[in-house]
DNA sequence: TGTACATCAGTGAACGCGCGTTCACTGATGTAC
DNA sequence: TGTACATCAGTGAACGCGCGTTCACTGATGTAC
């Protein structure tokens, strides 16, 4: 029903071509490496109908790239409705995390090539798309009154660092299925560590400086 | 003088080879997508020579991967005699690292590429470096006793997440010279805020639990 | 409502080019006697 | 010590193939009057 609108507005080989290099990602290729011809043959398209949609392969890089960043922030959406709802612990929030990228695999394969890949262009796109990601778990942090006490500029910090370990631990989620339980725990672990870090940093630097050999700040 | 053995041994073509590969790395390819003739022309040889002393791509990625390696391991060495004679603060040791990044950016480069490339064989020869790496680290620490009484897990588990941390850092640290001492200062209190962290859950872990609504561990 | 025309999304054939790979050859170095 | 031969590291030409890209065409959909 609704899908007469939407199926309408973008062309069926477009859709195609995207779905295509999706899987193709996922199958172990990186965007950056995929061809036309390739493309077009895993989409069933004849190679020249890319050319209908799409100027050169880093127009349609970034058109898959968007494509991707659409669905991440709906999901942002759904994953900080669920949380308002309920009094969700960190713990669920990571299990939530990365049983979407368990279902969408795709997606954090891109992130992850793409972020330290060849292109400057993609590297630069997902890296303001894992600054937003940040922003928005620091948001969360702060209003849920999650880690109280803590500076804002800390938090983002720490949501920063937390995002690219989540991607990078996302990739062995989806690789090895039976470790899942193991790297959800180590993965909250990894936060805990963090914010008590930042909490007992605050509570006494100099403590912390004297064991660590280094100064304070 | 010492070059004349070492020289002998490994041939002309072959280690120019080597050298263009970690060239063209460094200007934005990946290793796997390099091609022959693309390594032969920026080699200027011909690019038959390759097959002299590879059997094919795979092979010679190894062999980069292996070049790599050892070049890690000399430098590691180096760090730990430097470490033992002067009792260096984590902050030097962080600049130490970044700086032998940055003046040999294609080692970082394609161990952050290849980790989560399309090659399975790749993959795992980085993983096992970087898991050899955080050993060596967690042996450091406890050795010169830098932060005392934290489990030795909790120590390898810090020290796998900071060689990852460092390793993509160290793709900033490379790409963005003005960013340089802000990096090596975020460095130092990540990896502080990680020690900080496990010590004050050693602590009293219940707080920490309560304080993050997740179960102790 | 019907008709004429434009636009859009697709196909198919063809192009020139760079690729990986093979074959035959060369000259230098190492080895046996 | 000299000579004959094997091995090694390189070159050059040629192959067939898949690539990106272009041109000409087609049928369906949208729009003007």
């Amino acid at each position: 029903m609704s899908e007469q609108f939407s199926a309408r507005r973008v062309p069926e080989g477009k859709l195609r071509l995207l779905q295509a290099a999706l899987r193709l990602i996922t199958s172990s290729r990186s965007l950056t490496s995929l061809g036309i011809r390739e493309l077009a043959r895993a989409a069933s398209l004849n190679p020249n109908t890319f050319y209908r949609h799409f100027k050169d392969l880093d127009d349609f890089g970034l058109f898959v790239l968007d494509y991707v960043a659409g669905e991440v922030k709906q999901q942002v959406r759904l994953l900080r409705q669920q949380a308002a709802s309920s009094d969700q612990a960190a713990r669920d929030t990571v299990a939530f995390v990365y049983e979407y990228f368990r279902d969408n695999p795709a997606i954090p394969t891109v992130a992850v090539r793409e972020l330290h890949g060849p292109s400057a262009v993609l590297r630069q796109a997902i890296d303001e798309q894992l600054e937003q990601a940040a922003r928005e778990m620091t948001e969360d942090t702060v209003e849920r009154r999650l880690v109280p006490d803590i500076e804002r500029s800390v938090l983002l910090d720490i949501a920063r660092t937390t995002v690219r370990y989540m991607l990078f631990r996302g990739m062995d989620y989806i690789e090895y299925p039976d470790q899942q339980d193991a790297i959800r725990l180590e993965t909250v672990r990894f936060l805990r560590r963090q914010y008590a870090g930042a909490l007992a940093e605050q509570v006494s630097p100099e403590l912390m400086s004297r064991l660590m050999g280094t100064e304070p700040g």
